[in-house]
DNA sequence: GTTCTGACTATCGAATCGTGAAGTTAGGAG
DNA sequence: CTCCTAACTTCACGATTCGATAGTCAGAAC
């Protein structure tokens, strides 16, 4: 019905949760005005206003979270130039934010399969090009995919293979 | 630098985003409390004393958000009893609970990376048994590991492919 | 019947999140 | 020099989140 734990860990009353690195990720990013606006990053929007209007927060929160969001290193702030237009700011991706894109469309997949009716909602996620449907879910590096029994974890240092 | 969109999508300029799965995720499992509720759960607790010690959080708010939790339909309450000891109830992940899997654990990942030290947090993911390390991202059905550039979107009955 | 314990409920206060509306600022267009 | 616009900022307000502390309640143990 679980997971496993291993090593050091098998004795689940032996040991409590510190740093644990979920509860840090809600801190940082656990709001859903971060979520829109990653999506709308993902979906290649850069600009301050297109974040806003696109996701329907107001100009407060959008301003609030995209410093927030920058500060923490999901965004870098940059400015650019249309021609005969002034200079402005565009945000743009780092690393870090990419690296969210599993979370982001875990929980779209989730709400499309739980969250809407039976069609499923409006979006799908795909290949591009072969239009072949894109799941997102825990695998090894080996490519196999997993079940929520299939897994365990292990401490840091700590291989119980 | 971004995903694509296909079809009608194709112009972002032409169309916004209703009932986005992502937001309305967000609206209901959004918070800290509700994934370390969930990240206790999928490590196999299922008793409101042992998810109010494990996470940390008070009484009440395990309280407020195992009964929001089952009223979603994340969680069932069933009730059980030991032997020689009163009847209590306990909390049973449904399928729809299990399916934030990848949700929760895409979190963790992100956190372990970004979030922690140079060891990179307390805890590892591993398929049990082999001890093959595990990821969490999107892939096509017949197996292929994407990024970011690979996705597209495309809307309900809108093949583009 | 008293005690103990697991499973809650109640209240308070601080911080955060979000909306709405209005104001500010820098710089190109005219 | 004035207008316009993108990119913010500020303020007022209500809702939600969470921690801390204390209290309730049912039922087996004794």
């Amino acid at each position: 019905m679980s997971l496993t734990f291993e090593g050091v860990l098998a004795d689940r009353s032996t040991w409590r949760l510190e740093n644990c690195s979920i509860g840090k990720s809600m801190e940082v990013i656990g709001t859903r005005s971060s979520m829109l606006i990653l999506r709308e990053a993902f979906y290649g929007t850069t600009r301050f206003d297109d974040f806003a209007r696109r996701t329907k927060l107001t100009d407060a929160i959008v301003a609030a979270r995209l410093k927030e969001l920058t500060d923490i290193g999901l965004f870098v702030r940059r400015p650019y130039q249309e021609p005969g237009r002034r200079s402005r700011y565009e945000y743009l991706l780092t690393e870090k934010g990419r690296d969210l894109v599993p979370a982001v469309f875990a929980l779209m997949q989730w709400g499309n399969k739980h969250l809407q009716g039976d069609d499923g909602g409006p979006l799908r996620l795909v290949e591009r090009g072969t239009g072949e449907p894109v799941v997102i879910g825990p695998r090894t590096v080996s490519g196999r995919d997993l079940e929520l029994e299939d897994l365990a974890i292990v401490a840091h240092g700590d291989w119980a293979g």
